[in-house]
DNA sequence: ATCATAAGTTTGAGTAATCAAAAAATCAAG
DNA sequence: CTTGATTTTTTGATTACTCAAACTTATGAT
């Protein structure tokens, strides 16, 4: 049975491989995102490695092996049905979820994760709209893009927001971004660095195109839940 | 912040106490119950003593201090109401909830725990009729003696059953003896050590001592819910 | 091509927990 | 009382992390 810390090791290094596909993981990534200095994370990838968990390289990173997958993906399909429980069941609010699922997640049993996922109904997304993976660790990978790149005069779907942090997460609620609002963009303003946006609400409003780069969207007309399954 | 490591021994240490009111909680029943051996326990009482948290005495043993007990309560409190939730939200049985509540009492944040609280309507008592501590520490000790020294001829009520063992309580559930069961003491055996019971049902049997012992009830004409509350 | 900087690794040490086994203290009979 | 059994403590080692700081490797800019 692997420890909480060498599961937090292995999310991480999941979520690295998915925002980077195809590279390593880098070890300073891996410390930043646990907030472990360098060489404990350095120390962990050996140990990891020896444990046929990841496949390790000194001075260019690391990548999963399909054990090491097996197991992040149920450290993620944990995370994310508690976030989702916290806020359907518990009445969380999404913005408040992450640092209780964080604890969570190493604690509950795979039996209660089941119960949870049914109660729910084998949801597929979390409340950050991040795919859930199926007990068996299937992902579905939805046919989304950042906002950020969107050309004007499109019509979108929020799907996914990609910042955990909770202020950042207030600031999508009072701007009305959550996932599932629908949205059209008006203009965009390459000079101020800018997209002017018009809400399914009505409301107007420009956000920056830093913000836009962490809200994922998907294009309106496009099969409504185009979803792909990949043994990812 | 306490570990979790140290969560167990000061529940523990209160369980003990519990038990037995105003003796000191030795060594080698903490080593019993955590399945630890007699000088791990040693080694922690000297580490809780430094922290404040228990009075310890060599060869004697240890009781809470007031900080101990304060955190051992809370302990308890997180325990009994994840117990119950998992019974109440989730369907679990009762029989069941014991070993995932116990990894569950370390995760939960305070916030968490008084969500479930007031979404069961703060209850009183957990599945196994044990009492749930208030957030303030406060504990209701209900009216009750143990089946095994009710005189015959006495109208009672299951209110509580000691033993957590999940095959104890299964063999509660198919004769029927669960917490809230109406029942009357037809008959001591004392030759046989059993007790002959009919139950508000009306089935008949005959239990043991030992296991009477583990079960108790509340006397039926009583208060209902006849509670006191005690700073313990 | 070299050289500073950034990134990563190594080393040595500390903390929190554990156990096995030797040593010491307590208790209960006789 | 003394003895023998039981309980508890001590000791020394181990595991699974962690960090700070010294050292090494890789990268990119001139």
């Amino acid at each position: 049975m692997p420890t909480a810390t060498v599961e937090d090791y292995l999310k991480q290094i999941l979520i690295g491989e998915q925002s980077a596909p195809g590279e390593r993981v880098a070890t300073g990534a891996v410390a930043a995102a646990l907030g472990v200095t360098p060489g404990s994370v350095t120390a962990m990838m050996k140990t990891l490695a020896e444990a046929g968990l990841v496949d390790y390289e000194a001075y260019a990173g690391a990548t999963l092996s399909a054990a090491g997958r097996r197991l992040a993906l149920h450290v993620l399909r944990r995370h994310r049905l508690i976030e989702l429980f916290l806020v359907e069941v518990l009445g969380y609010d999404w913005s408040e979820v992450h640092d209780e699922a964080e604890r969570l997640e190493h604690a509950v049993s795979e039996r209660l994760v089941d119960r949870i996922d049914e109660m729910l109904g084998r949801p597929a997304v979390d409340p950050h709209g991040d795919p859930i993976p199926t007990a068996a660790g299937q992902v579905a990978v939805p046919a989304v893009v950042p906002l950020a790149g969107v050309p004007a005069r499109r019509s979108l779907r929020v799907a996914r927001v990609l910042d955990q942090d909770a202020g950042f997460l207030r600031w999508i609620d009072v701007t009305g971004l959550a996932p599932g609002t629908l949205l059209h963009v008006l203009d965009r303003d390459e000079a101020a660095g800018t997209l002017a946006l018009e809400l399914g609400s009505g409301a107007r409003l420009a956000v920056g195109l830093p913000a836009a780069a962490k809200i994922l969207v998907a294009l309106e007309g496009d099969q409504p839940s185009g979803v792909k399954r990949a043994r990812q």
